[in-house]
Formats: structure tokens, C-alpha cells, sequence
DNA sequence: ATGGACCCTTGAT
DNA sequence: ATCAAGGGTCCA
């Protein structure tokens, strides 16, 4: 294949900056799965239908895109958030009163929601019930070079729903997809016909928008929230997954709790950034510093009796 | 509403 | 070689 022909690196104009370890957190932090950190430091990815690299230059972003595709910054400014729309709605969250999340957010400086195609965020995380983070890149990565259009430089986009469903079998089982080549499949099929299905999802209400996510086959309430979260840019949307579920019963005293209950508690108690908290508090336990679970084990059966800690 | 199976991979014994 | 668990969902 040729060598990538890449435009020269560019600031990036954004209303709030990122230092290095926050763009890391951004782009390889489980809200998508395509970017890849590269030997030098930088960041090569596929959102959409563009190629771009990032890297961090003191707390700015620069970018450079593949040569010919006029529409890379434009789309950067807009998947990065760069008009600063999360910037009003993290200052509304409750870090006042809340020490939690604000030693969270104060973990990566300018963590945000990427705003990705719905469609993208959709395949992605039916790719990832019962999936490590590195294990859901690889599984993308094989149906983007299997039934992915190439988009230059050895770069492919995801494969459409038409393209998915028309899938071999032995295509998705060569993915490593497992049970949720069904899911993919299934989705596929009932979304292939329907071009405009994003468009008009977008203009439903959140409650209404995961009603109609839920319905799709491997769509539960994790998926559908992450979808219209990270996808249709839902900032309310609150996914539950088994961090956040370690995070607010350590954290939060909600141990016991019930996932569907978790999620109720996450929406009242944050509001309207309820998503971009969670995000945060995501980071925060993962990277094993959220006060309240320092004595979480490294490697951790679930510690049932370890005292009760509470913030 | 709760429990178990589900495909496959990885990392720890 | 075996075991446990992984940004869950589905069905009983």
C-alpha cells in the first residue's frame, strides 16, 4: 500500500484544550474504539469518513488529516467539541457539593464527549458486551479492513448496514465477533433499508430515542444509553457499566444497588451532564483514584466485606 | 425482577 | 492446561 500522504500538522482552534493524558483518555478511553497511539506518541484514527492524526502540544491539539480530504477539520472541530458546548455543561454538574466527582473531573482536565456518527457508535458497542476495551478495537478494526470502504493510506471506514448484512457468516465468525455477530446481523437487517434512521432518531426525545435503540437486537439499556450518548450526543444519557456499577457503590454508598436503580440514581443526582459525569467517574476508577476505592484490589475479586466507604 | 447461558479472547495460576 | 473475567444481552 502507499505510504499515507498526510497534511502538515495544524493547530487545532479548540474553546478548551487537552493535555496529553486527557486527549489519551478522549480517544482510548472506551467512548470509541478506533484511534490507535502510535509509536511516536501521536494518534491515528478513523471517525466517519476521515483519517486523522492528533497529537498534544501543551495542553493544545494539533492535527494533521490525509491529503485531498478537505472536510478533516471541520469534522475534528466538530467531534472534538471544540465550540466548548460541554465546557456550560460540566460547570452545571453538582462538583460543588459533590467531592467525588469533583476530584474526578479534576483527574483529566477537559475529558469530553466525543461526538460520533450514531451509526459508528451503534456497531461499536454492539461489539461490546463482555469485551475488554483493546479487545472491541480489534474486533472494529477486522470488520472495517474486511467490509470497510477504503478511504486512502490503507485506512477503511466501518462497513454500512447494507454491507453487514449481506455479510458472510464466516466473515463476522473471522472478526472474532462471537454471539454478537447475531447482534450485528440483526441490527443490520432492520436498519439496512432505512438510510434516514439516525436523522429521524435524532429529533426523538432521549426517553423515546432509547425505546427505539432498546428495540434493535443486542440493544439493552448500557448499549442504547452509550449509543445515545457517545452517538446522538445525549449528554443525559447515563450508561451503567460494571466500573460505574464498582464506582457508585464504593463511592457513592449504593452497594446492592441494581443496575436499572444506578442508572435512576446517576440521571437525578447529575442531571443534565449526567453522561459527561459519567465519563469522569469512568476515568477516575479506572485509572484506580476514585476516592473512597483505594483499597480496591489490583486484580480484584470483588471485595464483599471491605468496609463501607462512603463520601 | 433475578439468574444463568451465551462466543471468544486474554491474563493469571 | 485450566480458570476467571471482560464498558451485557436475552430468555426463562
Amino acid at each position: 500500500m502507499a505510504a499515507a500522504a498526510w497534511t502538515p500538522w495544524r493547530r487545532l482552534r479548540l474553546h478548551r484544550g487537552l493535555s496529553e493524558a486527557s486527549l489519551a483518555e478522549v480517544l482510548d478511553g472506551g467512548q470509541s474504539f478506533r484511534w490507535a497511539r502510535t509509536a511516536e506518541g501521536e494518534w491515528t484514527g478513523v471517525f466517519g469518513r476521515h483519517v486523522a492524526r492528533l497529537r498534544s502540544v501543551s495542553d493544545s491539539v494539533e492535527w494533521s488529516g490525509l491529503s485531498g480530504d478537505a472536510g478533516v477539520e471541520g469534522s475534528l472541530l466538530f467531534y472534538l467539541d471544540a465550540a466548548g458546548e460541554q465546557d456550560r455543561v460540566a460547570e452545571a454538574l453538582p462538583w460543588r457539593s459533590d467531592a467525588v466527582l469533583r476530584a474526578a473531573m479534576a483527574l483529566y482536565p477537559g475529558l469530553r464527549i466525543l461526538r460520533q456518527d450514531p451509526a459508528e457508535a451503534l456497531l461499536c458497542f454492539l461489539c461490546s458486551s463482555n469485551k475488554r476495551i483493546i479487545q472491541i478495537r480489534s474486533m472494529v478494526a477486522a470488520l472495517a479492513r474486511e467490509l470497510g470502504p477504503p478511504l486512502g493510506g490503507g485506512h477503511r471506514a466501518l462497513p454500512g448496514w447494507g454491507e453487514l448484512a449481506a455479510a458472510d457468516d464466516r466473515v463476522l465468525r473471522a472478526c472474532a465477533l462471537g454471539y454478537r455477530a447475531n447482534y450485528v446481523r440483526g441490527t443490520a437487517r432492520l436498519l439496512a433499508d432505512r438510510p434516514d434512521w439516525d436523522a429521524e432518531w435524532s429529533r426523538l426525545e432521549t426517553p423515546a430515542l432509547l425505546e427505539r435503540l432498546g428495540a434493535l437486537p443486542g440493544v439493552g439499556p448500557k448499549v442504547a444509553a452509550c449509543v445515545a450518548l457517545f452517538g446522538f450526543g445525549r449528554l443525559g444519557a447515563f450508561p451503567v457499566d460494571t466500573w460505574i456499577v464498582q464506582a457508585l457503590a464504593a463511592a457513592y454508598g449504593l452497594r446492592g444497588w441494581s443496575p436499572a436503580r444506578m442508572a435512576e440514581f446517576g440521571r437525578i443526582h447529575f442531571g443534565e451532564g449526567a453522561g459527561l459525569a459519567q465519563q469522569h467517574l469512568f476515568a477516575a476508577v479506572r485509572a484506580g483514584k476514585l476516592p473512597g476505592m483505594e483499597l480496591r484490589r489490583p486484580k480484584a475479586a470483588p471485595p464483599r466485606s471491605c468496609g463501607r466507604p462512603r463520601a
